[in-house]
DNA sequence: TTCCAGAGTA
DNA sequence: TACTCCGGAA
């Protein structure tokens, strides 16, 4: 099964219960500033692999203490690491430091907001640069993270726990092929929500989804 | 043990 | 592609 070979109908009717799914059971992130970039960097930095409600508290301190992206370029990086501290993978503080560093000294403090610029920064990869662009400038990418990942190898491929699991690059093909240009803020939202709370990794919630009637894995043993 | 809103390195 | 970084929950 390649991506070309997935009718469209496939597609639209997989969009349209998203967000239906979405207007009922979506929860927003009310405790982030969609409005700014610079929000929506530090949360998105913050979340990788590391747990929601780990992260709300520590962001909330860290904006607190570097309310702008300017402030956090010129403060001193052993301050950054220990404000960090203890939501793990250590690096990540030295790496958005030096991204700040990096947009004031290189694109004016304007943080880009193209997935491929994004991308030059070290510490931001495919899925950050897709969420920074996504969320912070409402563009229309595509972003995978292992929620994204699951929901459409399920869905379009079947379960990813047979011998169907596709490579990252045909994942992130379909997921291009998928995002709507008009609301791609409420669909990639709504992707990763379903995955969190829906088409979770253990005990996934089948009997209830809405997408059962043309879901390749359904039902997905557990 | 495995998994969770990953990314860089070899 | 596999390994490492980190902490906590299931």
């Amino acid at each position: 099964m390649v991506v070309s070979e997935i009718s469209q109908k496939k597609k639209m009717r997989f969009r349209k219960t998203l967000l239906a799914w979405y207007q009922e059971h979506g929860r927003d992130l009310p405790w982030r500033k969609t409005d700014d970039p610079y929000h929506v960097l530090v949360s998105e930095i913050m979340l990788q692999q590391t747990q929601v409600d780990r992260v709300i508290p520590k962001y909330r301190e860290f904006l607190e203490k570097y309310p702008d992206i300017k402030t956090l370029a010129e403060a001193p990086q052993e301050d950054i690491t220990a404000t960090w501290k203890p939501l793990g993978y250590n690096i990540r503080p030295v790496r958005l430091h030096s991204i700040a560093r990096e947009v004031q000294e290189t694109y004016g403090g304007k943080i880009p907001d193209t997935p491929e610029d994004l991308e030059k920064l070290k510490g931001i990869g495919k899925y950050t640069a897709g969420a920074v662009s996504c969320f912070g400038y409402r563009k229309p990418v595509p972003l995978v993270d292992t929620n994204v990942d699951r929901v459409l190898q399920r869905v379009f491929f079947g379960n990813p726990a047979s011998q169907t699991t596709k490579e990252d690059k045909v994942v992130w093909e379909l997921a291009r092929a998928l995002v709507p240009k008009k609301n791609a803020y409420d669909y990639n939202q709504a992707l990763m929500d379903f995955g969190a709370i829906v088409c979770t990794a253990r005990k996934p919630l089948c009997l209830l989804c809405p997408m059962q009637a043309f879901c390749s894995a359904y039902p997905v043993s557990s």
